[in-house]
DNA sequence: TGTGTTATTTAGCATTACGAACTAAATGAG
DNA sequence: CTCATTTAGTTCGTAATGCTAAATAACACA
């Protein structure tokens, strides 16, 4: 076999992973892992305004707005306006959305961090160069390309 | 910078570059990345069947189902019944869906293997070692738990 | 023959996502 | 100060993906 070929396959087995893993983690947490994955930036910036969640995740403001609506009726983040831009909407997470971010630890995460402190410290080192390695093979284009740079991207 | 944390953000821009070149490789083809990936794999097999297809993808006949209606309104695949098993249906691939297939080369395939081959003989095989590590630490889990093996998994 | 199993489809629903059109608020030019 | 423009967010209509449950058709075997 081709050592292209396995390292294809073995990148869509990680592919396949996350989703699985993304899955299962929604569900302890009693949301879709869209909903879940801006909760997480919400937790993670504090409050974010609806367009910069949305730059963040890339995708269009309109869709974030459903989303909100859901998670907001859901009690897990309530929306606040702005008081320095009245256009602007802060979206915050209520006590009930951070008990929800508590109980679904992000399954990849943990099973990852779990097998990985279990390595010897060279195979650390060399997981972490060739993960870099080919995470800028496969991601350079999107900064190359003159794509924006969305505040709190990095 | 922790270890793990740098091996998951490099996780990460692994699966948003998928995702990202999913999308334009779809686009070039004139179909969803969904949609892709079942011509894909009909053109892979020569002609599954539904069911087939369904348990390759890990994803409800009925989905199937839905996607095979889209594909052959556009004349990329088309419909067959069994022979040997009146209830199956053969998908099979038109000279259409052939033609986009062609012009949709997997854009993540095509950009990996260009820089992969640039690298040097040592490079490549730690690569290789250390994609497949990963992903056997990842989606273990899923053959571990007893789940269905499906033909043509493999 | 009849009963049970298997393959696919149908129907109805939820989620995600988009673009276009709209409202409200801020900003800038004159 | 006023009017035009830009920006932030929402609403609306549409599409794709995915599910479950129920229907339909065909096979299989006792």
């Amino acid at each position: 076999m081709d050592r292209i070929d396995t390292c294809l396959i073995a990148l869509r087995r990680i592919l396949r992973a996350a989703e699985t893993y993304g899955k299962e983690l929604a569900q302890s947490a009693g949301m879709t892992p869209v909903q879940l994955r801006v909760v997480q930036i919400v937790a993670e910036t504090g409050s974010s305004t609806a367009g910069a969640i949305a730059r963040r995740m890339h995708v269009a403001p309109a869709t974030i707005t459903a989303i909100i609506d859901k998670l907001e009726r859901a009690g897990h983040v309530s929306r606040e306006q702005s008081r320095t831009d009245r256009r602007q909407t802060h979206i915050v997470l209520t006590e009930r959305g951070r008990n929800a971010l508590d109980r679904a630890p992000d399954a990849l995460q943990q099973k990852f961090a779990t097998d990985f402190e279990g390595l010897e410290d060279w195979e650390q080192a060399m997981i972490v160069a060739v993960l870099e390695r080919v995470a800028s093979m496969l991601d350079r284009t999107e900064t190359q390309r003159g794509a924006v740079l969305y505040p709190g991207e990095l």
